[in-house]
DNA sequence: AATATAAATGAATGTTCGTTCATTTATTGT
DNA sequence: ACAATAAATGAACGAACATTCATTTATATT
């Protein structure tokens, strides 16, 4: 039997990505992506169900490579400060090194296709995150809150940082640009706000 | 001659607004809108240009509305602690109260439509806050930090605290629910980080 | 070389899209 | 009552849409 073209698959992925970062969910279409990728229309129904499938396909296979990411170096045993640390760095790398696939998560997570994408998240990653967290009230390293509250003054501002970036959104005069030092400065400040 | 009919402009308003909210802007179409208010298409094309001019009026009609939200009860040369929460106050008040428009703004805010919705915010909206940051700053009243990084401290937690209650995310079992004793418990946390 | 099999295709399906236009309707000033 | 005028309409346009299908192509096994 004939075997499935990898590099035609690859290039599938890569082309659909690119289309919905660039024109949004809706400037998305199967016919466009057949032509840019050099494919048959029916080529795509070879490989996915139909369009949604598609999309949710590719959604949940880059929110497992960010969960992976997001868990290098980490131990839940960490220190506290040190665990920080290690997600910011992770995070921050994530989003700066992989723009184009970060911009697609984010897009999805605002359209009526999140659920399906973000719901079965990886167990093991969300028991990490949590543990890390939990430990670090029980030592009493940082002030008892619960985790959305943690969340939101521990990551908030650093993904924000990041979305003014990639945006290219300034509230000064000058475009904002992001970077190590100005990272840092802002990761010292969060963590004023949560040690004890 | 004859004149526009208010309420049936009023109505189309309301329900692009709902279906894009509902369906994203992807799923929102001239045709469904008009059958959904009862409107011949071609009247769509006499209240708006075309469909991405309808949707740009929607977004800067609703952005209008927030940045005019936003500057109630609020002056630049009030001391840090209160103008802080006056604006989470305002902030909270809006997204709760009209979580439809706040949904719309947001999907724009994620779109390719973004630049011709927010980059005409009213300057006087921005120069207030502006001013507010820099006196703070002046005064000693805060650590200094550009605009950006303030921004990303002091609002990204709220945002991200309504975030997580409009869209039933739960980081622990139950589904998370915000209310005042969280947003009031929130505000104390990122105060501690500004805070000199 | 022949067979089997799944990949890949181009053309075609019917549907929905955004937009236009000739016509009708409602309201004002004469 | 009538003329003037803009609002409002339903039907229609071609274009683009998601999806299907009969056919061809490439490869692994016989």
């Amino acid at each position: 039997m004939r075997y499935r073209d990898e590099h035609k698959e690859l290039l599938v992925k890569e082309k659909a990505i690119e289309m919905i970062v660039r024109e949004g969910l809706d400037g998305f279409s199967m016919q466009k992506l057949a032509r840019e990728a050099r494919v048959s229309p029916a080529t795509l129904y070879i490989y996915y169900k139909d369009k949604e499938d598609l999309i949710v396909q590719l959604g949940l296979e880059e929110a497992t490579r960010l969960t992976t990411t997001l868990l290098k170096d980490f131990d839940p045993a960490m220190s506290f400060e040190e665990g920080m640390r290690v997600q910011w760095r992770n995070r921050a790398d994530y989003w700066l090194e992989n723009p184009v696939k970060a911009a697609l998560l984010e897009q999805l997570k605002h359209s009526p296709l999140r659920t399906r994408v973000f719901d079965t998240l990886d167990k093991g990653f969300i028991d990490s995150l949590g543990r890390f967290v939990h430990n670090a009230i029980a030592n009493k390293e940082i002030l008892p809150m619960t985790r959305e509250v943690f969340w939101s003054v521990a990551y908030a501002p650093l993904y924000n940082l990041i979305r003014f970036h990639t945006e290219g959104i300034s509230l000064a005069g000058e475009p904002f640009r992001f970077s190590e030092e100005i990272m840092w400065e802002t990761f010292a400040v969060v963590m004023k706000a949560l040690k004890i």
